[in-house]
DNA sequence: AAAGCCACTTACTAAGTAGTAAGTATTTCC
DNA sequence: GGAAATACTTACTACTTAGTAAGTGGCTTT
């Protein structure tokens, strides 16, 4: 109804994601959020009590997001192909922002962690694994893709190849990561 | 001759890599190396004035090893599949230490660093890339090994794998880190 | 209209951060 | 034996960090 004002939880959220990808988690601190959004850091505090808690929140946004996704992806009428398509652009697109995948960001910081975000974290990297391996699975069944590892053994390795993928842009450039997706696809194809 | 002293720039050096694969550059402070060897944090300013200066040092030392490694594995005798397993099995050492690749360790806090660090990445990664392309052209040329993509591209997604494999490993366990080493054999096998 | 909640701000603290200047003990060189 | 270099320690500073307690203004509920 109403022009819904700026919610300030959504933007520190926003915020708080864009910087671990871009920066790292350790690299941040709540006053980088604070200036951006031209508020107090106690109002980042009230939202989220501990750094902890921000970096859980993100987790479960991301863990919502790729939900989303999921179903998204079920819908008749979309190839096995153009399912790996949607991943691969996903990493594609943090590539092209010089950012990298916040799973691969938040494990170099692994074990500076409490147990409540490694469970989180655990939960996040099953779910997108397990989404990867059906689309695997179900086009292997129906002929529209081919590989030698099982669909559980091919998904870990192509979310390494991405993961890993995008963090080596940083570095080496975007040619070599583009070399790796194409590499992918022609790995999985008839 | 006579017997030497703990070589205190040698155990900064040694310490300052385990801290970075274990909890990540910005996760450790001077006052972690200075309490573990029993110094002053001054003493540790001494051998590196800043941050930056012991991540150079880290990142210098790791090329000299390869280079070593570089040397040692053009001895005669050894296969290129040999060769390829020396590779997989620095990372398989990292993983049972439940550390993770330096490279990929440094790479979340990419943004935050000097450009003449940036620069001494680069060389490092060129560097194993190379090395693991030349085995692995050499392994094509003479028939041992077997593979469609060019040699770059396939160290490219052999690196990727073997990165970002240890990183999953401290998530999800070395299973999956196993299953992906077991892959690379045997997607390079004839 | 009073009471209470929400989303902050003000104002602060304790601890940790990198970094430095000056001093000291020990060895090395001439 | 004196000078200089080496490898530190002592003692400190300026700054940033996460975090908190108490207050405020606006909106909602009763």
């Amino acid at each position: 109804m109403t022009v819904r004002p700026t919610d300030t939880k959504e933007e520190i959220l926003r915020l708080g994601t864009e910087l671990i990808q871009v920066y790292g988690y350790n690299a941040f601190s709540y006053a980088d959020i604070s200036k951006e959004l031209d508020i107090k850091n106690a109002a980042v505090h009230y939202h989220f009590p501990g750094k902890e808690d921000l970096l859980a929140g993100i987790i479960d946004q991301y863990i919502q997001r790729y939900k989303e996704l999921g179903e998204k992806i079920n819908a008749p009428g979309i190839t096995a192909k153009q399912k790996l398509d949607v991943f691969i652009s996903r990493y594609t697109d943090l590539c092209e922002q010089n950012k990298i995948c916040i799973i691969g960001s938040v494990c170099s910081d692994y074990n500076t962690m409490p147990e409540s975000v490694k469970a989180k974290l655990g939960e996040l990297i099953e779910m997108v694994l397990g989404m990867v391996e059906k689309v695997l699975q179900q086009g292997k069944k129906n002929g529209e893709l081919d590989f030698p590892e099982t669909a559980r053994v091919k998904s870990l390795l192509i979310m390494t190849n991405l993961a890993a993928g995008v963090q080596l842009a940083r570095i080496t450039g975007k040619k070599d990561y583009m070399a790796i997706c194409k590499s992918i696809i022609d790995q999985v194809s008839t």
